[in-house]
DNA sequence: CGGGCTATGTGTGATACCGAACAGAGATTT
DNA sequence: AAATCTCTGTTCGGTATCACACATAGCCCG
């Protein structure tokens, strides 16, 4: 970690797997183009018909990418931190998307240009792969949230997106609102309090607007679906707590 | 359609949209290595953890792309039929998903060696555009099924698939059982009875053991949800029915 | 420090969907 | 033609989730 700090300012760049996935010339290729972002929660990275420009690897950061319908209801298909990349209709064809990517954790990142991206898509065979990979990756994913969505309960649910958050921000502190996780998850506001008052009850997390702490991972593992270990083994291991509990590095399968 | 026979039989694989978008020239260098397949109700083209050997281009066939939970309940995530390609994950990086891929629709199609679609992905820009364009619409196609899963009736979901299966085979009669529906959209097959019944009675739909003959296309357009208009905009223009009916010709949009 | 905004808590129906069990009807085989 | 299998029809009760409505409490900001 301290040799991290001492390292040029785009070397936290590569705390985004993908981009530390490649190799150094191709990396360093890059890193000229990259632009360091820091994004609020809520931040809308892009919407259905707007033409993308940019392509966004977070690091902090946390984006869910859901699909909004005609009533105001949504889902999330899948959900992006530092082990991926918010955009990749960029590199995949269309350029434009029906989907909607906004900031669920606030946090940062980088930034590059789109015909950036692009070019060194078509130019580079590592990064393509790498790319690729990825995508294939957030398939997988969003497969998985489909069949989540139509047969566990709202509390699997909400332990498992508690899970899948905690692996992508390397705290047990979650910064964000029922009504937020509701959204998410496209469900009532009203259902998530409910279960959240049972976790805390149960001593597993405890909140406060806003702010939601996991106390007991253990507890969210017994009580979360299958699709949480499904998708997890996809990820790159989880960064790693800043202030690790006994309790939970145990947890960890 | 009478031109179509006097062609040599690899023609036929045009009526495949992603074979039919390549360049000549990509065309017929690929298409020594199709073998044409026809494929029963229920084959499986992969399963979760198998190595893939093959892609399939469906040109009859409609195949369902769907997770296994450990319960053994199911929920699709996407369907392919003319418009696509089953294996995306051959050229996406992975060569196994978590994912199965079973015969909807008895029909046929064409296959290719995983080495043979690999390599002309890597030594084409206009075979790789293609198969990239179409994985984005894929994942378009995943996203909104999320959705509708999560916000929409049985009734909505029934009417959906069963326009967008009608879109694939160019007939007004598909050849499903009740409880594939209900498998396929992760419903209990009690539900697919009681919608189906209804849509009956309505005179939207007739059914036999197996079988449903759509009556009034209209019927369905009315009762579906946004989803399918969504999902259509981005796929070819349908196969147009063998004896088109004045009502239905109408209804499309 | 008090006003106002936003997040959370709680209750009361309504209902869509589920789970299981079983009867009848249509196909297919012998 | 009988036996068998599979698909479809129907019932019952149970429950998770929804839709709406409103009370309370934490937080921010002037």
């Amino acid at each position: 970690m301290s040799l991290l700090v001492s390292l040029p300012a785009s070397s936290l760049a590569r705390r985004n797997s993908l981009l530390a996935a490649l190799p150094v010339a191709d990396f360093e290729r890059l890193s000229a183009h990259l632009e360091p972002f820091t994004m609020p929660v809520g931040a809308i990275l892009y919407e259905p018909g707007t033409r993308l420009r940019h392509a966004h690897f977070p690091t902090t950061a946390v984006v869910s990418l859901h699909y909004v319908l005609e009533t105001g209801a949504s889902a999330e298909s899948a959900g992006v931190g530092f082990e991926g990349v918010v955009g990749i209709s960029l590199f995949m064809g269309g350029d434009t998307t029906a989907s909607s990517a906004t900031v669920q954790i606030a946090g940062s990142g980088y930034t590059v240009d789109a015909l950036v991206l692009r070019k060194e898509f078509a130019g580079s065979g590592a990064v393509q792969r790498v790319l690729l990979n990825y995508t294939q990756k957030l398939i997988a994913q969003m497969t998985q949230t489909a069949a989540c969505n139509r047969h566990h309960s709202v509390e699997q649910q909400i332990c498992r997106w508690l899970l899948m958050t905690l692996d992508r921000v390397a705290s047990r502190e979650i910064v964000v609102t029922q009504e937020m996780m509701a959204g998410v998850l496209g469900v009532r506001r009203e259902s998530v309090t409910e279960v959240a008052g049972e976790l805390q009850r149960a001593g597993v997390i405890s909140y406060r607007r806003g702010h939601i702490s996991v106390l007991h991972r253990e507890g969210l593992n017994s009580r979360v679906c299958e699709c949480y270990a499904a998708v997890r083994h996809q990820m790159p291991r989880p960064i790693p707590e800043s202030r690790p509990h006994a309790t939970e590095s145990l947890a960890i399968n």
